[in-house]
DNA sequence: CGCTTAAATTCCTAAATAATAATGTATGAT
DNA sequence: ATCATACATTATTATTTAGGAATTTAAGCG
């Protein structure tokens, strides 16, 4: 029965992923991944596009690196933030299917 | 350009989305609902599957009542709690295949 | 009615999260 | 070497959330 198996599987996991989500739950932590969903960006872009404060951006930024929803790279003076892999590319794109209409 | 158009969605949608992601980002109730996605179940049998006090999971369903992730209806003295709807029940079924291996 | 079971509600305390402000650090340009 | 830019870090306070215990409500049964 595979429902039996995800739940076995879902006890193991659901501290990790519970983690994971609260990375997410976050208005202004959304919005920035829903920019990083369209390409890698500057700090100071995302800034301008989310209309917040640096502070927060970066607030926002370390949370979401420190749980392993972002990677960095410098790019000269700039630091660079991606979304860190596929699965949270299609989590993000089933959220904004089902609930971003 | 489909990416422009999610993100203005997002902006839009962000404070609720969030609010629901809030609402699923706790490793009991994240428990909570994966059982639910095997069919509707009482209070009690939900207490039992999760090994948790009737305290708190009476606490974890009215929270994801409120956020409307789940529905009840009475059943004699047993009250019978389901996930509210097939947009919630996709989500989940994602963030099983994406993190829960 | 009084008792038991099922579940909700209230109250309380501890811990996590969020927001803001201020300060610090690395890089590149002059 | 100095200065501006880009970003991180620290510190502080306010707000939210979590969890447990105790109490309450509602239904069914003797």
């Amino acid at each position: 029965m595979t429902a039996a198996i995800s739940i076995l599987k879902m006890e193991k996991t659901c501290d990790n992923v519970s983690q994971i989500l609260k990375a997410l739950a976050h208005p202004g932590r959304l919005l920035v991944l829903g920019h990083l969903l369209n390409g890698p960006k500057a700090v100071g872009e995302l800034t301008d596009l989310c209309a917040i404060s640096q502070s927060q951006m970066s607030h926002f930024l370390m949370r979401m690196k420190i749980e392993g929803l972002v990677t960095v790279e410098r790019e000269g003076k700039f630091r660079i933030y991606s979304i860190a892999d596929k699965r949270l590319g299609r989590l993000l794109q089933t959220i904004q299917r089902e609930y971003c209409r």
